[in-house]
DNA sequence: ATTCAGCGCGCC
DNA sequence: AGGGCGCGCTGAAT
């Protein structure tokens, strides 16, 4: 059963199914979405254009979708594909449905709540649009459905795998405005405590330096000879130039340049940067932006990288650094189910290659020991570095150093990201496991490509296009990796969203329920007695999204899990 | 006064 | 001369 939404121009929504198009105003929505599921026997599938923009509006009517379609994301996988620009008539959609949302900006993640504050601040937002929709959802998805079921030929993605993808990144842009809603359980105490550990009580007037960093930077200035308040420590250039003066000779303020000297005012002026990294980015005025009711409530962006990789907006959530994770606290009777996918990335090498001996390296738990056990490497820190290296595109260094051992031990896998640079720097477009898209490189690098090779060339200008070239071959490289690690990571969540699903509904707090997506790690809230069921699922949805990814392939994705009270006491 | 690019660093 | 991001700060540009 599928059900097309619209907003309707006078509040609520449209609803659109085979009997045709019903208006429901917003108090109504529950109600007539219950009918509808009764009727069916079946949860529906919610068709809509945008998922951020209609969902948070039926979470807060108390109605929760099991199933969606987001004609955006999936518009924009198909022009990947097919290389054609968005659908611009969905773009029309999509600036309808979201009339009244801000710009992205601090305090955008309370927009979508539904408290009175909010309305209070901004009474615009909650009011419906005057205008109707340019182009009913239906038309759009009508034409989208062809699209995705069209046989695109050998070689070209099937509509199987797109179908996957679609169903993969509508359920990620579900979870992505529950996780929102609900947020991530945050202990305002243990991270001041550890802020006033780590830097000092917090300074009185906003702009001044805590006490231990202000230390800190006494002491820097003391060992450079340097007069008290004269070395600029928060300007990179200022800071770098004020470092040669003292004699250092160095190019740039960054912290592994700086580590390479050898002055005893190194050490501080390194911890001062750390330290004052942790102020600027995740101290108090974080806490005071970000953190209400003890929730972190940022904003996931689905597909916001070309990889298919999540962004965020509003507080960092996919770069909460170590340091805080402590913070991270389950609520007094609940637990944290902490689970990451082991060596994603090399993993879904593995696969992808068909690589049996990377698949045999694989078997256990961790595959870098594997390879080490294989013989191919001496070390653990080899074996990573080598795979980074051959994912990335690595040329110097340790990693290029035993490149070459991988190669010999695992050559189906090598070959096939060699192939993905060498294509990338053709200038060709390459895809994910399921079909995402690589895009084309720019006009303007075609160009120097062609000039490169013409008669007329300048030896400067070979190079650049060489150095153009291997560069977004490191990118393609990367892009099919990456990208397919994205879609394993998407199918996992989906399938632990899927397996926690409740039919009795109720507030989304009240049982188990996703609060974090780090690309390849996740994490559960949940009753504490309920935790042994939650793992499970974990690894059960783990498993689900190998199949599902690689039918039959030998490449196993062992997710490590862990039932903590902080985020921070996993491993 | 506001906007923007570059830097540096946090995460995967 | 290593892929993908977001964010805060700085200093120059507008």
């Amino acid at each position: 059963m599928l059900i097309v939404v619209d907003r309707r121009p006078g509040g609520g929504m449209l609803l659109t199914d085979e009997r045709g198009t019903t208006e429901v105003l917003a108090a109504e929505l529950a109600a007539a979405v219950a009918a509808r599921e009764h009727e069916a026997g079946e949860p529906p599938r919610w068709v809509w254009s945008d998922t951020a923009a209609l969902y948070p509006e039926l979470l807060a009517a108390g109605v929760r979708v099991e199933r969606c379609h987001d004609l955006r994301l999936v518009d924009t996988i198909l022009a990947g594909v097919d290389g054609r620009p968005p659908e611009p008539a969905l773009a029309r959609i999509v600036e309808f449905v979201r009339p009244a949302m801000p710009r992205p900006q601090a305090d955008a993640l309370f927009d979508l709540e539904d408290d009175d504050s909010s309305r209070r601040r901004s009474p615009a937002r909650t009011q419906p649009p005057a205008v109707s929709a340019p182009v009913p959802a239906s038309s759009i998805a009508r034409a989208q459905r062809d699209e995705l079921a069209r046989d695109r030929g050998p070689g070209a993605p099937t509509p199987r795998d797109l179908a996957l993808l679609a169903a993969a990144e509508s359920a990620g842009a579900l979870t992505a405005i529950e996780m929102q809603r609900t947020g991530l359980p945050w202990s305002a105490t243990t991270h001041e405590a550890l802020l006033t550990d780590l830097l000092g009580p917090r300074p009185d007037s906003p702009g001044a330096r805590p006490a231990r960093l202000a230390a800190l930077g006494a002491e820097v200035e003391r060992l450079l000879g340097a007069s008290p308040g004269t070395v600029p420590l928060d300007s990179p250039p200022e800071l770098v130039k004020a470092l040669r003066r003292a004699g250092l000779e160095v190019s740039s303020a960054r912290s592994w340049e700086l580590s390479r000297i050898d002055h005893p005012a190194i050490e501080p002026l390194l911890r001062y940067k750390k330290l004052s990294r942790l102020l600027t980015a995740n101290g108090w005025n974080w806490l005071d932006t970000h953190v209400h009711d003890g929730r972190f409530r940022p904003s996931y962006v689905p597909g916001a990288v070309v990889t298919g990789r999540w962004g965020s907006a509003g507080g960092g959530a996919l770069q909460l650094p170590k340091l805080i994770r402590g913070a991270v606290q389950a609520d007094p009777g609940w637990v944290l189910v902490v689970a990451d996918a082991a060596q994603l990335e090399p993993r879904i090498l593995a696969a992808l290659s068909n690589d049996a001996a990377m698949a045999r390296a694989g078997a256990g738990e961790d595959l870098y020991a594997g390879i080490v056990a294989s013989g191919a490497v001496e070390s653990r820190e080899h074996a990573k570095l080598g795979m980074l290296g051959a994912m990335y595109g690595g040329t110097t260094g340790q990693s290029a150093r035993v490149l070459p051992r991988l190669q010999r031990a695992f050559p189906d896998a090598i070959r096939f990201v060699e192939e993905a640079a060498r294509a990338g720097e053709r200038g060709e477009r390459v895809r994910t496991r399921l079909g995402r898209t690589s895009p084309a490189p720019s006009e303007a690098w075609r160009e120097r490509q062609l000039i490169a090779v013409s008669d007329a060339a300048s030896a400067a200008q070979r190079e650049e296009a060489r150095s153009d070239a291997r560069s977004w071959g490191r990118f393609t490289r990367n892009f099919v990796v990456q990208g397919s690690a994205a879609e394993w990571a998407l199918s996992w969540m989906a399938g632990v969203r899927r397996r926690l699903w409740s039919p009795l509904g109720g507030p989304l707090a009240s049982q188990p329920h996703l609060v974090l997506f780090l690309h390849d790690e996740l994490i559960v809230h949940a009753p504490r007695e309920r935790a042994l069921e939650v793992e499970e699922v974990m690894r059960a949805a783990a498993a689900d999204a190998g199949r599902l990814l690689f039918p039959g392939s030998a490449v196993s994705f062992p997710v490590t899990v862990a039932t903590v009270d902080r985020y921070s006491d996993t491993k």
